[in-house]
DNA sequence: CCAAGGAATGTTAACGGTACCACGACGACC
DNA sequence: GGTCGTCGTGGTACCGTTAACATTCCTTGG
């Protein structure tokens, strides 16, 4: 019937979109991509448009014209399977909103001298990259991409560093409102599992335990403090060793949920009920959280959104060419302390 | 220097192939999409050029020309995360390659009522669906995906229906070769948790449990079988019933990971060391299963592979359109029994 | 009141492929 | 032997968007 020449169908156009608001698909174009020197009246005409008609650019379209390929990179190395799922849904459905492509790599074994030579492969592959730690901690991995021009956002990095956009929590205070959350029911001698030392992360969360310590009145006892690499194993060993003391702590804060869970099975060996005779606390609220028994006590850190807003800062950063204007933005989002069944009062007889 | 008008610079293009074989363009597009009728001769001058230029082609212009997306669906609905995170780096890999656009949703709470309607609404946006368990055993959702005419690939499946696509391994024989490794090691009464019971490969897996103790001579003791679900929480249950009793099993195996996480756990508690005092067994070979200790015994499940694959599966049936064949095909890939730490003959004192 | 210049908008020509049709060559069939 | 398909290939026009340039409009200062 129709002139179906070589169109699917449904999809509307930006020649649509221009005739119906009586300009030209340019002036359309320059408004959907927010560029510049449009009149504001203009500007209102066509977002009229465009919401009435729900027109959505082709992504395939744009790209070709543009040529500017929107591949956006995200490096990972050996992070948590929980940690990760969430990270790859968080940023595909990001990548798959703004019409961006995500490409998957991993790292895990790039050596640390090789890293440089990776770093500058990849800069010339893709428009924009994703780091999650512990990758964004190299110095050697973001510079290079830097200086090869290509924006960069770390994610959950424990801190911002100039030069490298950052989508994160504040471990800070969030450690530090855990640590207040565990005192306020009545413990004080609370155990710590640090997490990896390359992890920028790791150190704030111990200074926020520390310091919500110290708030209290409350020496740290050093012999609490126990390191972890935020794997399950290390937080059997830490466990082991902070459940063998003479007096040993009433609570223990693991530095994520992996290494929580760890504590809670070390526990259980031992024949202690959690949260009766011990309470434990992790971070991050990956699935693990919720998988085990009883279930943790933990800082929800919403990776899957900030993976979201990453992909968007990017697009954002690599779309806008013509102010040339470097932005480099440090967000920090809202974390959340997840009250489950890993905690209770300390038991009376320890007191 | 160059007449560098918009080209970004690199990019290999079907021209430059077609001018260096000596062909038209247009020989070149039917070559690359193995389409039909190109002399052998002329496929392989021209397979010989896009070689030596290193040629892909422009996956936008290509569904731009086409006005044929790519976009496929990945449906999920609950599973582990380390089973989702495999998921999901083995798709966006191949879509990747591919040039394939992934997107994502879950159907967590979607109601069978709706799941028709959710199923065309689907049908409508995207050119192909990938479906793992649960969603792939809905009568509903797949007739209703074939008859709007998409391709489905189901992954991970028990078994093989007519009409649908499907990549997966043989439950069946894996779990055979699982329990008679178990009886290899002298072990007689082993305790088995069956997995969800709306997934076929559940079945599957109990079957082959089954016919490994049927063929040596081992009768089955009904009250060692237990029901569990695929989550930790349901392994827990199940394994505190079978270690309840008055002689209980000197092995479990637990139809995947998170209940043989869960078994060992149990185990634990209870004061029995594993593998010593009792052995468990798990499967799919997710994260979790080198993540506890000790790290698991259990059959090696390529998921990301096997998602790769049913990219490729749903690509090639996509492009193929002149044909009009619709092809059917069950892709049963290799499984891997894998031995760790999980696993010692059983106690002399329980012979 | 007019020239100059920037701001707002329109026009043209790609971006890299593929659908559609045309066309020559070749074999088959009446 | 001529007509008619079929096969293999080339030519052309577009897919929906944006870069680059052209044009119009308005402002502003002398």
């Amino acid at each position: 019937m129709e002139k179906t020449l070589r169109r699917k169908g449904d999809a509307v156009t930006i020649h649509q979109v221009a005739h119906h608001a009586g300009v030209s698909p340019m002036t359309v174009s320059r408004v959907m991509n927010g560029n510049s020197n449009v009149r504001e009246a203009t500007r209102e005409i066509v977002m009229r448009a465009v919401r009435e008609l729900n027109y959505t650019p082709n992504p395939a379209a744009r790209s070709l014209a543009a040529a500017q390929g929107t591949r956006i990179a995200l490096i990972y190395t050996n992070p948590s399977a929980a940690y990760l799922s969430e990270l790859l849904v968080g940023a595909l459905d990001g990548a798959s909103r703004t019409a961006a492509q995500l490409v998957l790599d991993t790292w895990a074994n790039v050596t640390p001298a090789a890293e440089r030579t990776a770093a500058r492969k990849l800069a010339s592959s893709v428009a924009g990259v994703i780091l999650p730690p512990p990758l964004c901690e190299s110095k050697a991995i973001t510079s290079e991409l830097i200086a090869a021009g290509i924006p960069v956002v770390a994610v959950a990095s424990g801190r911002f560093r100039a030069n490298l956009s950052c989508v994160r929590i504040d471990d800070f205070r969030a450690s530090q409102e855990m640590t207040a959350h565990l005192l306020e029911m009545g413990h004080t001698r609370i155990g710590f599992i640090k997490g990896h030392p390359n992890q920028t992360a790791s150190a704030r969360r111990y200074e926020g335990f520390h310091a919500a310590l110290q708030e209290a009145g409350i020496a740290l006892d050093p012999a609490l403090v126990q390191q972890g690499y935020f794997t399950y194993r290390s937080g059997l060993e830490a466990t082991e060793k902070l459940l063998s003391r003479k007096r040993p702590p009433t609570a223990i804060f693991a530095s994520n949920d992996d290494m929580a869970a760890a504590a809670i099975s070390v526990a259980h060996r031992r024949g202690l009920d959690v949260p009766r005779d011990l309470s434990v606390v992790g971070f991050d609220d990956t699935p693990t959280a919720t998988t085990i028994w009883p279930e943790l006590t933990t800082i929800r850190q919403p990776i899957a959104a900030m993976a979201e807003s990453s992909i968007e800062l990017l697009l954002r950063s690599i779309r806008r060419k013509d102010g040339e204007t470097k932005v480099v933005v440090d967000h920090v989002v809202a974390h959340q302390l997840i009250k489950r069944d890993s905690v209770a009062e300390p038991p009376k007889s320890s007191a």
